[in-house]
DNA sequence: GCCAACGTTGGC
DNA sequence: GCCAACGTTGGC
């Protein structure tokens, strides 16, 4: 099956780059968005891409290229209490709430931040650009996909 | 820290 | 099922 691409966005202060890039690989957790979770579910698969998006930050933009190594599965933040992500409301017979496995592939030498992102027409449908998006998870095409990494270069 | 925009919740 | 109130997101 022909692999997807997409854009994931963290917020360094909680999950960046250069924490990948020495974890090897990450349990994507803490996505509370329906939207994000059925596109977990039904659209992620094994071997697709991935853009490494740095959000709510001083530097905003694309950071790197991570690969999909493991479908969603249930997000064990959901079920610890301690967890700013704990959800009372989901079981273990019936999750709520899933993440992907993720692996490091590489860091761009420079960041593409979302003003370049903005000023290039490749990218001019993108909901990363549009007002008032507030998905986590974006599918790119695999020209947006590879005109980040020509970017980032 | 502000604030616009959106998603979620819960009373009715 | 409506919708107001509330919480969250995320760029600036």
């Amino acid at each position: 099956m022909k692999n997807k691409y997409w854009l994931m966005k963290c917020e360094p202060s909680e999950f960046s780059i250069d924490d990948l890039e020495r974890a090897g690989e990450y349990f994507w957790d803490g996505v509370r968005n329906y939207q994000v979770r059925n596109m977990f579910r039904d659209q992620m698969r094994v071997g697709d891409k991935a853009i490494f998006y740095h959000s709510s930050t001083k530097d905003v933009g694309a950071v790197g290229e991570m690969e999909i190594i493991k479908q969603a599965t249930p997000d064990p933040t959901q079920f610890d209490s301690k967890s700013k992500y704990f959800d009372a409301k989901s079981t273990t017979a019936n999750p709520r709430w899933l993440g992907p496995t993720v692996s490091f592939v590489k860091k761009f030498n420079h960041l593409v931040s979302l003003e370049e992102i903005k000023n290039d027409s490749t990218f001019s449908d993108l909901a990363l650009i549009k007002r008032g998006n507030r998905l986590s998870v974006i599918e790119l095409s695999k020209k947006q996909y590879e005109r980040l990494i020509k970017l980032g270069k």
